[in-house]
DNA sequence: GAGTCTGATGAAACCGGTTACATCGGAGGA
DNA sequence: TCCTCCGATGTAACCGGTTTCATCAGACTC
């Protein structure tokens, strides 16, 4: 307060204060060698007293490069999001150096997935763009590479974009391989519709890998076997009641995520369904969730899947991208006590 | 790729393109009524035809200020602080006007608090700073109103600015008459360390008004009965274990919040104790969890008070602080199947 | 028909940094 | 002693917008 109504010093204040040029004075802050020493001192003085900071803004208007970059979530949608977001902060913001600023932008609903993507390309804030979970079409690509702009994608794919991503259709067949040890041979699935308005795929590439293992053991996924639905757990427990109260229903249900499995659940519990001696249940992510409530679920690394995504970014911005590499990233199964 | 390296179109390009000046080009862009139709027909073709996209930073620069507000948030911490965020974001960044950018500083360690404070006031480039969970301390509110800038608070308070919280002595308060009410006499506390290095308060406030209502109904909060840890889950499970194995344990616990509560009844479930029967468990918060496991506890709006937070942040920048408002959110007991 | 007013537009300065290029002074070599 | 070279610093242009102020043309008045 007083005279410096909100603006603070500039480097120029520094340099009068200092006797230098602004020049130099950037040269210091920039740790150019290029300036003597007793120079360099007057000027880290100048700075002290003044209390002087860097204005990022202009600073990255002169060099034409953000210090900022741009992640796109899906926000409101479930826990694995939010725990791969955890690992991309961690890398991003937390880690000592704070090289990039990072700017959220939510998608809340479909239409604005491209809004986020043009806003991001287009107003060139930010050194590249960490798209998770949402698909990507090549107009969209082409806007991006235009603009030099890195991007990886996270739990989605695309050839000409890098990414990290698991194997969806092997975690079905993994599901699947762990109900028929156990013994299983009337199943049912729980997913999203296949088709929606996100364009998320991944409960309908799990259904498919579960599918086919199904297959080879002989075993068809009846259609009767299957609900789909959005992703939530009110929804996955009315899919699954519908799928018990048939005459012949299954003894086991594979959910194509865990909070869909713990709607799975809540029905079993419901109908007096004993899980797992009446039907056994397995998810799909291993979210913390799944831990406590005991779920036997398809475990993929969240957290880390967010910090290589991160690290991939950071590369794509320092080196560029040489050739988009896919990251697959390991499935295993998690027996809790649901199967 | 061609001969735009990377610099799109500028002001000055649309400018000739439309055989015009900058200047009225910024204002067909910045919807003044200085314009004449054709001209600012002529214009917008112009804008199109270049595919020409407004500089932010450019205009962040000229303008003076930010288009953007900074959320600081113990990113890594529990659900509840997450649900938190939902809102902030839900506000900020979705609803249609997309009129803030969110720049998200995670402090992963208490010694970034301080650092992500600093950088963010100091580097302007945010109109504003949403501070969540986090203690503030005078000279740091000092610096801020020294740079005019905006600041709101959620879930913690400091009597010079604006925030959004919940009586978490009260709370306390709740949870203890609960107790009482169900017939307990002989209760048991697990929560935070009262002194903890981000100098979080609410597990002691909650604590607080805990014992003074045990403390009305003539029962003291025995020493022997309290148990403090890191705010984890399996922390909670070890201290529960130790309150648990003592000559007289108590017939109820109140865990400072959801997490902690789990790993409550975590503990119970090792050692044989039935919930209620043996143990009855209250937590605090009501995270989803809470509602999946049946956990009884004191209901906050979570998702609520970060969208509050968020309006109050909004008018704070656009309005100005007139006298910082502290918004009390209203807490209740939601009884589920854990008393 | 000359003078005045008004509304649309342009020229140029500014926001606060960075940096290519110019300048200047001193050290070293002939 | 003079010249060259080089290292330290300054000058000024630039990044891409916004905005003040000047200008100019047309309308209106008398």
């Amino acid at each position: 307060m007083g005279t410096t109504r909100g603006r603070g010093p500039t480097i120029r204040d520094v340099a009068r204060q200092a006797g230098v040029s602004a020049a130099t004075v950037s040269r210091v802050l920039n740790d150019s060698p290029l300036v003597v020493e007793p120079t360099r001192a007057r000027v880290r003085a100048a700075v002290d007293e003044l209390g002087y900071r860097l204005n990022a803004t202009a600073r990255t208007l002169s060099l034409g490069r953000a210090t900022a970059v741009g992640v796109v979530v899906p926000f409101f949608t479930t826990h694995s999001v939010i725990e791969r977001l955890r690992g991309v902060v961690a890398r991003l913001s937390g880690g000592g150096q704070r090289a990039y600023d990072l700017l959220l932008y939510d998608v809340e609903a479909p239409e604005q997935r491209a809004d986020a993507m043009r806003d991001l390309a287009d107003r060139n804030r930010v050194a590249g763009l960490l798209i998770v979970s949402l698909p990507i079409f090549d107009d969209e690509i082409d806007a991006l590479q235009r603009d030099d702009l890195p991007a990886v994608l996270l739990d989605v794919s695309h050839p000409r974009l890098p990414g990290v991503v698991v194997d969806n259709v092997r975690g079905g067949e993994l599901a699947a391989e762990h109900l028929l040890a156990k013994g299983h041979s009337h199943i049912g699935f729980v997913g999203d519709h296949p088709t929606n308005e996100y364009g998320f795929t991944s409960s309908e590439d799990r259904r498919r890998g579960f599918s086919s293992a199904l297959d080879r053991a002989g075993i068809r996924l009846d259609p009767s076997m299957e609900r789909y639905g959005v992703p939530d757990r009110d929804e996955a427990d009315v899919l699954t009641r519908s799928l018990l109260q048939q005459p012949a229903p299954p003894t086991a249900i594979f959910a194509a995520s865990d909070l869909q499995a713990i709607g799975v659940l809540r029905a079993c519990e419901a109908l007096g369904a004993r899980v797992p001696d009446d039907v056994a249940v397995i998810g799909f992510d291993d979210v913390d969730l799944a831990e406590i409530v005991g779920l036997t679920t398809i475990h993929q690394p969240l957290r880390e899947s967010g910090e290589l995504a991160a690290d991939l970014l950071v590369a794509a911005i320092e080196h560029g991208v040489h050739d988009p590499v896919q990251e697959v990233q390991e499935l295993t199964v998690v027996e809790r006590r649901t199967t």
